[in-house]
RNA sequence: GGAGAGGUGGCCGAGCGGCUGAAGGCAGCUGCCUGCUAAGCAGUUGUAGGGGUAAAACCCUACCGGGGGUUCGAAUCCCCCCCUCUCCGCCA
């Protein structure tokens, strides 16, 4: 029986409140001493975020409390000095005055003071991370800045085509059956499609695994709204996810998801940091908003395959990692012979949870364009925040929050789309990049068929 | 889906209305001792919130799966939920 019935429907019940409003996310503390300074750096990202409600709110909460623990102090000493007394045998009576009618105080401020704080985290939670000080200023992607450009674009004698127009004409995807099966934004892949699929991902594991020190995961792609609590997608963004009808699961958009709540409500050993992991997943994403974008083809699709790369690193180490990341996923395109480009997210364009991003760009002869086809991401310690993920720095020091980070290590069916582009021939078949005959079974070329 | 058992600190494990943040053990840390590779002795070791401080110290509150209830007072009693284990059923 799903639990979730319940969880979704009693709309202040105290399971709900578990999910949604148990987590921090910035630090409460923090904000109460630079208001002003988070607030400019929010500011920053350009989406009108107004901190103005948070010190209301906390000042209140905090004067709720002290009133509510002063009585619980006069309670507490009341109560034992009964015990005392009746452990004596003698009469307690006279203490036990006014005593109900404190205890119904007590229970009226805790609920007011429990409501504000639940509101104050409501008020949090959508609040995004802050953007890290060296993450340039910017509006939209117009304004990110190239920090490397590798590789260079293939030359053509002809004029060269889109990857749909090569995939069917090879007879390896499908995009109309696929369409009877489940609709617009699915991709049927068939005969040495299906395989290049299948190859990329386990060219892409094994690479992260036997040379990056990856470990591998392979995990539920289904996931309950506490974890997307924990990585940010929930409560803001929960029109962009597929949620199970009666469940309080939702697949999974990325494997970001089920990865970092491994670890969730745990305390990590100093020693095992780096804790690095790569998974394959496929991904599930709506894609509302995104109407007539990318509407043909494999770039955009409800259902697509990735595999990525997550990491858990102690504060000092987390910018320094999120660089080895970002090579690690370049090295696939690296390998597969794939001219890209490193951009630095601005202020503008950083995701919700995100300090700072690298977006990894491909080139894609048929569109004639780059696309994104990774994205490096250091959360810093939002996401820890919110999924309770620490460790014990030093001998014995207080818990502290990791840094958590990911990147896309690649998206697979981006990939498909790069190699059909930069690989196609003037006879319409494409080359297979020799990194990937291995997981091809020795194959060299896709080549139409009789 | 049916029946039963159970969820307590880093771990094991007691407690079953007040003196229990929680016995005892293990592990960890700090001293002492010993010279033999580890034992003995003593002390110490949770998290979060609020107050306090220049910062500490310190004080208060909460926390024994989660939520609610009874009570002056709940780890302990009552209700609901979740999870784990065993048996049965069903099933890839």
């Amino acid at each position: 029986m799903p639990p979730v019935l319940l969880r979704a429907s009693a709309c202040c019940s105290g399971v709900l409140r578990k999910i949604f409003l148990e987590e921090d996310m910035l630090d409460i503390k923090y904000l109460r001493e630079n208001l002003k300074e988070a607030g400019e750096r929010l500011k920053k990202r350009g989406k009108g975020i107004d901190l103005s409600p948070f010190s209301s709110l906390d000042e209140k909460r905090r004067g709720l409390i002290k009133e509510a623990d002063g009585l619980k102090e006069r309670r507490n000493a009341v109560s034992e000095e009964i015990g005392k007394l009746k452990k004596e045998k003698k009469d307690a009576g006279g203490l036990l005055g006014g005593m109900q009618e404190i205890s119904q105080r007590i229970k009226s401020l805790d609920k007011e003071a429990q409501q504000c704080e639940d509101e104050l985290k409501r008020f949090l939670l959508e609040i995004p991370n802050l953007p890290h000080p060296g993450v340039p200023d910017g509006k939209d992607e117009n304004d990110n800045p190239a920090v490397r450009v590798v590789g260079e674009k293939p030359s053509f004698s002809f004029s060269p085509k889109g990857h749909v127009e090569i995939g069917e004409a090879l007879g390896i995807i499908d995009f109309g059956r696929a369409g009877k099966i489940a609709g617009a934004r699915f991709a049927l892949m068939k005969g040495e499609g299906a395989l290049l699929e299948r190859a990329l991902i386990n060219f892409m594991l094994d690479l992260h695994t036997r040379e990056h020190n990856y470990k591998e995961v392979w995990t539920p792609f289904m996931a309950t709204a506490e974890c997307f609590v924990g990585t940010g997608q929930l409560p803001k963004f929960e029109e962009d996810l597929f949620k199970i009808e009666g469940w309080d699961h939702y697949l999974v958009p990325t494997a970001e998801v089920p990865v970092t709540n491994i670890h969730r409500e745990e305390t990590l050993d100093e020693a095992s940091l780096p804790v690095c992991y790569t998974a394959y997943t496929p991904c599930f994403r709506k894609e509302a908003g995104s109407y007539g974008k990318d509407v043909k083809g494999l770039i955009r699709q409800h259902q697509f395959d990735k595999v990525e790369l997550v990491k858990f690193t102690a504060p000092e180490r987390s910018y320094d990692e999120l660089e080895k990341l970002t090579n690690d996923a370049e090295e696939v395109l690296k390998r597969l012979g794939l001219h890209y480009r490193v951009m630095l997210l601005c202020t503008g364009d950083l995701g919700f949870s995100s300090a700072k991003t690298y977006d990894i760009e491909v080139w894609l002869p048929g569109q004639d364009r780059y696309r994104e086809i990774s994205s490096c991401s250091n959360f810093e310690d939002f996401q820890a925040r919110r999924a309770d993920i620490k460790y014990r720095p030093g001998h014995g020091g207080k818990l502290k929050f990791v840094h958590t980070m990911n990147g896309s290590g690649l998206a697979v069916g981006r990939t498909v789309v790069a190699i059909l582009e930069n690989y196609q021939q003037q006879d319409g078949s494409v080359i297979i990049p020799p990194a990937l005959r291995p997981y091809m079974g020795g194959l060299e070329k896709i080549e139409r068929k009789g």
